[in-house]
DNA sequence: TATAAAATTGAACTTGACTTTCATTTTCAT
DNA sequence: ATGAAAATGAAAGTCAAGTTCAATTTTATA
């Protein structure tokens, strides 16, 4: 999707919720919009300071809560660190973290997904939302 | 595996790591054998307490990561708060978390296992353990 | 455009889990 | 028994997350 949709989407969310506009909130929009895969939110600040904006963290808290809010971008918890990537219309996925370097890559399975949901199911329990992470060693670091 | 076996499995352990002996200790040690599931180490702390120890609370953490060392334990990351369950010949097993209630079900499928490493050999990724955790909602909360 | 009410910002603070530090106490080999 | 080494636990330090509130910015209305 194109990121002025995306942003006019984001800005129809805000109205609705009557929510004024800003200059702060709007730049970390657009950091967010242009990154790729993940990111935490102090990750994001720094983005934004390097880029010289004037701005703070709380900020930038709240905007990743409100586009999450939005849909249009989703929290993945890693150990205690929340990492936001982006979530409209791309499909749900998985991951690999590399215990050796940290390097995080996405996977998906529809079989993983089906067979979440049969177990769920046989257990009697209501499946949401899931969270699997697979660490290991990315092949990168298998090398050395 | 009866208690005293993995008593005496743990004080070799510490043997072998040449580690004094200490009341303490022990008593985090058979607090922790006689659980039922998870706890995390803040809990383990206050059933020492209500048990009538004099104890801190660095010494339950300590004991806590040294019995996931040995083996006894394993830790599962659950958002920002770590539990311990028996991990001692005691087979992989993974979690459902109720979004309403927090209850804590294991579950286990071997199909999930294998699935799993076949993703990861496909991405040419080594599997060296994985975290899934199912979100939704338990039977009482269903009803509800 | 001017103004006042309402929303937003961001520095600082609070929280909660985890981890380390270090003076005191306990253990253990001699 | 005694002294070196290890263990303890209160207190402090981290780190990410979440909140507070005075100051600033935005917006609706005159």
């Amino acid at each position: 999707m194109i990121m002025n949709q995306l942003l006019k989407y984001f800005n129809d969310f805000c109205s609705r919720k009557g929510l004024n506009k800003s200059k702060p909130r709007d730049s970390v929009v657009n950091a967010f919009l242009q990154t790729e895969h993940h990111i935490s939110s102090y990750e994001l600040y720094n983005v934004l300071l390097k880029q010289g904006n004037k701005i703070g963290y709380s900020t930038v808290y709240r905007t990743l809560k409100l586009l999450t809010e939005a849909g249009i971008a989703r929290a993945i918890e890693l150990g205690c660190e929340t990492h936001f990537e982006h979530d409209y219309k791309h499909k749900h996925h998985d991951h690999f973290v590399c215990n050796q370097c940290g390097a995080i890559i996405e996977f998906s399975s529809p079989t993983i997904e089906r067979i979440q949901d049969q177990i769920a199911r046989k257990f009697n329990f209501v499946s949401e939302h899931h969270s699997l992470i697979i660490y290991g060693l990315c092949q990168q670091c298998q090398k050395k």
